[in-house]
RNA sequence: GCCCCCAUAGCUCAGCUGGCCAGAGCAACUGACUUGUAAUCAGUAGGUCGUUGGUUCGAAUCCGACUGGGGGCUCCA
């Protein structure tokens, strides 16, 4: 008899080679129907492997994460076999599950294969998942294995298999399909209801760009037909608040061929959207203690060299821009700290000045892949909410506190209320990548979780994410839809002050070295606006929206009482339209509905007579009519951030 | 950059396996209506079917290249 312990605590005893189906059934049979997979001892098994020793054990279903991903990799394999069945001879690369569904990298020689081709594989999928084939593990030796997929001429798998020890292998069998796989799989292919095959697209084999590219194949598959329903719907519904779409249907922002390829044109009522970020930021930053600095969009090519940023990102990026003289050259800038720490440079700095943060809606140019752009979110011009702040190594932390606390206002302000906050950290492994001595690094590492920590923030650390002079900490935000989106981040930095000999006398009279905080709560305007009208689906909070109001007058005859109107609230900074045109009311007012207007004030003879203004709210419908001092304040309780 | 998909009027789209002057709705313009809470009616104008080669008696439709857009490109058996 073993003994297992179950997530409860409860620890019940039970035969030798039990199986996590076993312990479910004896629990009840229900939950052994959805027993996916088993985590025995921290680690995921197949349900039915039998259990030979004492052991925690916790049982899996579609409800957990890991759950979920035994399903999925099963469901990768399934597409393997039926993309088997209908291309023999096709070749396998690695087919994991990933976090919305699973993937396949197949490589099919000289056959095309497209988007049209995925319905057959699909039907194909469900059809063996209704046989309800078992998953079948098997140890196998590495001479047999490589033998197996010699036998079947996949380099691939081989390639696989060549890196692995002896003894750790194991195959994995369903239907006519076996292929290499370290588990765990879900009992049998019928617990696979319901399957969409999503996209295709080409990915390199193991991610390297100078090996072969191999076809890869997005599916998701639920237990519940339902589920997938339900998927399809939340994509449905992205789609719409897409904010390319949204862009163009509220006339934010365009692109055009002619003035370049991911260069953004900001658009009146997008523009509008910008400043008012802009000017909440700036508001905000004043408050913090910062202070406004402007520099230009160049900066001399020796300005980067100094920094690093040549070396780094020189050859990827835009070229110099020549002049009239020859070597003299200058580059757009690709970040704006270079030109800060100028400044500060400006003027010897005492250890009484510090910390000094200068702020600066900075554009920045950087020539990202054509394949990488997309909409506002990846582009090759955009502009910071940046600012730099240089203090004393013992104000880091608490500089660094502020900072945070100034982010998590914007926000809260912005109704972003999920976010989790990453560590970034420098990859162990491959310290060659990054700038700066490994003292500082580990002490700009500690200080930044410290920081965190402080703030009572739930932080992740990731190793190797880190920017190549200094390790950050980045927010990433839930949208209303449950997506995450990174956005703020806050980096510090002891190396380009370093390399820009930047110093401060301390009260020894001795020169020191400030340290570096580099920040930007929204990230890029650009793509914190992306993000914002996909959470809010082009609903902007009434601070924000580019039109607050549309007066909508019932005929012409009431056009004097509009005008009036109109000049009167815009005198109280409240923005908005007149809409004269010789159309019915409800026209007016679906258009301004359409165009997600927040107020729409409906003014006919009554509102005239009495100067009054009938209210109607976006997407609530008729508010009644009310004074127009009424609507004054009504707005401005509203219109708070 | 690379792989797969896409490209028809300002916008959203139809145009099947190549064959009468390329269509619709919305927007625009003109006129009528003078309007009470999500689209008033009628008319006019608007496209060398992304560009460029080719196949063909004939191409928006088939093939190639280019340009642009979309989905992807180390979540490692």
């Amino acid at each position: 008899m073993i003994k297992i312990t179950l997530p409860d605590g409860s620890v019940k005893e039970f035969e030798k080679g039990v199986s996590g189906f076993d312990i479910a059934m004896s629990i009840s049979e229900g939950l052994a129907r959805n027993v996916l997979s088993a985590k025995v001892n921290g680690e995921v098994w197949d349900s039915n492997r039998p259990i030979h020793t004492n052991a925690t054990v916790q049982l899996l279903t579609w409800n957990d994460a890991e759950g979920k991903m035994t399903f999925w990799h099963s469901s990768a394999h399934l597409l393997a076999e039926a993309l088997e069945a209908l291309y023999p001879g096709v070749k396998f690369g690695i087919g994991p599950a990933i976090d919305s569904g699973f993937y396949y990298d197949i490589d099919l020689g000289d056959r095309e294969f497209g988007e049209e081709d995925l319905g057959a594989v699909e039907e194909k999928m469900l059809d063996l998942a209704r046989q309800k084939n078992q998953y079948i593990r098997s140890e196998v030796s590495k001479a047999d294995a490589l033998k197996y997929f010699t036998a079947k001429d996949d380099e691939y798998k081989l390639e696989l298999i060549n890196d692995l020890e002896d003894g750790t292998i194991t195959f994995y069998k369903q239907g006519n399909f076996t292929d290499l796989c370290r588990g765990p799989h879900v009992p049998s292919t019928g617990v696979i209801k319901a399957i969409k095959l999503m996209s295709v697209a080409g990915a390199y084999w193991r991610g390297d760009e100078k090996r072969k590219q191999l076809t890869r194949i997005y599916g998701i598959s639920f237990p519940k037909q339902k589920e997938l329903t339900e998927y399809l719907e939340i994509l449905e519904e992205a789609k719409k608040r897409d904010h390319r779409k949204l862009g163009k249907e509220l006339e934010l922002f365009t692109f055009s061929e002619k003035v370049g390829l991911g260069l953004p044109l900001w658009l009146p009522k997008g523009t509008i959207l910008r400043e008012r970020l802009e000017s909440f930021m700036r508001r905000a930053q004043i408050k913090s203690g910062y202070q406004a600095v402007v520099t230009p969009h160049i900066g001399s090519k020796a300005l980067y060299v100094t920094s690093g940023h040549y070396e780094k990102y020189g050859a990827d990026s835009f070229q110099p821009i020549k002049t009239p003289n020859e070597d003299e050259e200058f580059l757009l800038k690709p970040m704006n700290c270079p030109h800060h720490c100028e400044i500060y440079k400006s003027k010897p700095k005492s250890y009484k000045d510090l910390p000094v943060r200068y702020a600066e809606f900075g554009t920045v140019y950087r020539y990202e892949q054509s394949g990488e752009l997309h909409g506002l979110t990846r582009v090759r011009g955009f502009t910071q909410d940046d600012a730099h702040i240089f203090c004393r190594p013992d104000q880091v932390k608490e500089e660094f506190v502020k900072v945070i606390d100034l982010v998590l206002y914007t926000f809260k302000a912005l109704g972003f209320e999920n976010y989790t906050a990453q560590v970034s950290l420098r990859d162990p492994e491959n310290k060659a990548k990054y700038i700066g001595a490994d003292e500082l690094w580990d002490k700009a590492e500690a200080e930044i979780q410290e920081a965190a920590d402080e703030r009572g923030l739930s932080t992740i650390a990731v190793k190797g994410e880190a920017a190549f002079y200094g390790p950050k900490l980045d927010f990433m935000v839930k949208d209303a839809l449950g997506r995450s989106w990174q956005l703020g981040t806050i980096q510090v930095d002891y190396t380009l002050p370093e390399r820009f000999e930047l110093e401060y006398t301390g009260a020894d009279n001795q020169k020191h070295r400030p340290v570096m905080i580099h920040r930007a709560p929204f990230g890029s305007m650009e793509r914190f606006i992306a993000v914002l009208i996909e959470h809010c689906a082009g609903n902007f909070p009434l601070w924000l929206s580019p039109d607050q109001i549309a007066i909508l007058p019932i005929s012409e005859k009431y056009q004097d009482y509009a005008n009036e109107l109109h000049a009167l609230l815009l005198e109280k900074d409240i923005r908005g339209f007149l809409d004269d045109r010789d159309e019915k009311i409800g026209r007016k007012i679906r258009d301004a509905e359409v165009q997600k207007v927040p107020f729409m004030l409906i003014v006919g003879e009554k509102e005239a007579n009495d100067r009054l203004v009938s209210v109607r709210r976006h997407g609530e419908g008729d508010l009644g009519s009310m004074s127009i001092d009424e609507f004054i304040a009504h707005f401005e309780e509203k219109s708070v951030i």
